[in-house]
DNA sequence: CCTTGCTGTCATGCG
DNA sequence: TACGCATGACAGCAA
């Protein structure tokens, strides 16, 4: 993790490296922000939030009524209007922005609003704010200008487009408050204060958000914020104090003006899977329509926050991977693989040529070469796809891969992955045990590099698990051509063979295991019948014995009528059917007698 | 060098 | 028909 933390020079990518580890916490992620220190820590800063937003909310309440004040209601429209013409300098935003350069109101002055601010932030906010922060209104005025990176001179007036900078003045603005408006706007230190408070603003309108239905919903977006402000750029003063109200708080620059390492628990707290895809491949879309990560007009001024704060790149994703963490160093041989190096077989072997894709593959020899690399970045970036099927190991939160034409398909992959239930059914490797398990990775990293090498833009863990449906849909959303197609299906259905035939060798075992089981206790059922056997044996001999003995006995005490014994060999004693007893002659003794009757 | 166990992969059949 | 699963067979690898 450390090295990941490194690597990540620009916050906002630790912040959503930081949405995903949260989004692991129970598939077994593991990390330091997760310690009692780091949300204590957390804590300490949302006190000194809040605190923040309600010396900020106090000081936005004092300037609203003296800008009210200088206001009058018109009756007609629900709009203030300014006290015009007497004193056509008082506009709100004047009041604001002209102060600090004129020093001619009675409002506060720029140094006096400097001051304030420097006394409301203590620490190093003010060195790039200036009193115009403080004015929502003036904040969605330049709103066009709010997703401009900082390191983006902010465009004079002169050179925008009418869409953008400067906003039409106000309703009820006279011709001269309009000038001034225009004058104002356009002094650069403005912009540049305005940029950087857009920016903070636009970051911080994330914390309401926190618990909040939207965060949840799948079809959220983090832009359409950013439209919503753009929305209110039209708004002048008179709208802005109509509204000023109502505002959400989320439109106090309060939280703007915290430093973004300050705002990385939070933030990772409540930008959701869902929003952070969404930055991703907004990002992603307009760095593949953009070559130069900018973009013209309102709608990439609306975007272009994101793509340059947060420069993720297909290898930044790919390090995500729970346990897989690689140093920048890595990543970028990585990403300086030409395609020719992609291991690209041109000399498939025939006998793995069944199917037609193979000849776009790596053949099975230069997959052993990689393999046999492990410092290689080849097989480095064996490790960035996972195709792991254990709990702990469920990257869900990791399954965003490179950069894709398709935000809302990558939605829903994501979505998949973060269903735990689902991923739950084909986790648990059958025959897992604690050896390492370093040939399999390699094997595994197959696919991986085939993948790389075809450069798929999925990881090889969306392929095998996604369902059906979902996996389909994937596909039909990216250009693909024949090879990759075929790669995909084969690594998809390499995935589903390969669990299956460790599910298979899993039942084989149980069976065998099972079997045994029976076999002895069916050897112990077979010796106790024999010994059940053997007893009786004993017991019948026992019994034919003492047979023998009374029958002889009995024998023994018959006499005919001369008092003589009977001879055993010539008679015998037979037992009836009602029990009564007969001496019976032999055989050959019945025959006679029956003769002679 | 041979044997054994493990694992991935392919082919095939079934639902 | 496409797909996933189950399973036998085979090959490669490591101990």
């Amino acid at each position: 993790m450390m090295e990941m933390e490194v690597m990540h020079s620009g916050q906002q990518d630790m912040d959503l490296i930081d949405i995903l580890w949260k989004q692991d916490i129970d598939l077994g992620a593991r990390r330091e922000v997760f310690d009692y220190n780091h949300r204590q820590k957390e804590h300490e800063l949302q006190r000194q939030r809040e605190l923040e937003e309600e010396k900020k909310l106090h000081l936005l309440r004092e300037q609203e009524k003296a800008l009210l004040a200088q206001l009058q209601l018109d009756e007609e429209t629900g709009e203030y209007i300014p006290r015009a013409p007497l004193q056509p300098a008082v506009t709100p935003l004047e009041v604001t922005q002209n102060a600090g350069f004129t020093e001619t109101s009675d409002a506060m002055s720029f140094d006096e609003c400097l001051q304030l601010l420097a006394e409301t932030f203590p620490v190093e906010e003010t060195e790039n704010t200036s009193v115009c922060l403080d004015t929502p209104a003036v904040s969605a005025a330049i709103g066009s200008n709010m997703m401009m990176s900082t390191e983006q001179p902010a465009p004079s007036p002169a050179t925008l487009s009418p869409g953008q900078l400067p906003p039409p003045a106000p309703q009820g603005m006279s011709p001269d408050l309009e000038e001034a408006w225009m004058e104002i706007l356009s002094l650069p230190e403005l912009q540049e204060c305005l940029n950087m408070q857009m920016e903070d603003t636009l970051e911080t309108t994330a914390y309401p958000l926190q618990n909040s239905p939207e965060i949840q919903n799948p079809n959220y977006s983090f832009y359409p914020m950013t439209d919503e402000k753009a929305n209110s750029l039209t708004v002048g003063p008179a709208e802005f104090m109509n509204t000023f109200d109502s505002s959400n708080p989320s439109m106090a620059p309060a939280d703007g003006l915290s430093p973004m390492t300050e705002k990385t628990p939070q933030l990772n707290a409540n930008l959701g899977a869902e929003s952070f895809c969404n930055i991703f491949y907004q990002n992603t879309i307009l760095e593949e329509s953009s070559g130069q990560h900018r973009l013209e007009g309102n709608e990439s001024a609306a975007v272009s926050d994101v793509p340059n704060e947060a420069p993720f790149t297909p290898m930044d994703l790919y390090s995500l991977s729970p346990g897989d963490a690689f140093d920048r160093s890595k990543q970028n041989l990585i990403t300086e693989q030409p395609d020719s190096d992609s291991g690209i077989s041109t000399n498939a072997s025939p006998a793995k040529s069944a199917y037609g894709s193979e000849s776009f593959r790596c053949s099975d020899s230069d997959m052993e070469e990689m393999d046999q690399n492990p410092g290689s970045p080849e097989s480095d970036y064996s490790e960035m796809f996972s195709l792991n099927f254990q709990p702990d190991d469920a990257q869900a939160a990791i399954s965003v891969s490179t950069p894709s034409k398709q935000p809302n398909e990558q939605e829903k992959n994501h979505k998949h992955k973060v269903d735990p239930g689902e991923e739950s059914g084909h986790k648990n490797a059958p025959f897992t045990k604690d050896k390492p398990k370093k040939r399999s990775d390699v094997r595994l990293s197959r696919d991986e590099q085939r993948a790389k090498a075809l450069k798929i833009p999925f990881t090889v863990d969306m392929i095998i698990n996604l369902p059906v449906d979902d996996f389909n849909e994937m596909m039909s959303k990216h250009q693909l051509n024949e090879a990759q197609l075929a790669l995909v299906r084969d690594i998809r259905r390499r995935g589903k063979n390969k669990v299956a035939a460790q599910n298979c060798r899993k039942r084989k075992m149980e069976n065998i295991v099972g079997l045994e089981s029976e076999l002895d206790s069916l050897k112990e059922e077979k010796e106790r019948l024999m010994s059940e056997k053997s007893k009786n044996m004993t017991d019948l001999k026992e019994m034919k014995w003492q047979l023998n003995s009374l029958y002889l006995e009995v024998f023994g005490m018959l006499r005919d009528e001369k008092g003589n014994s009977y001879s055993p060999s010539e008679y015998s004693l037979q037992q009836s059917t009602d029990g009564s007893v007969f001496l019976v002659p032999r055989i050959k003794k019945t025959f006679k007698s029956d003769n002679r009757h």
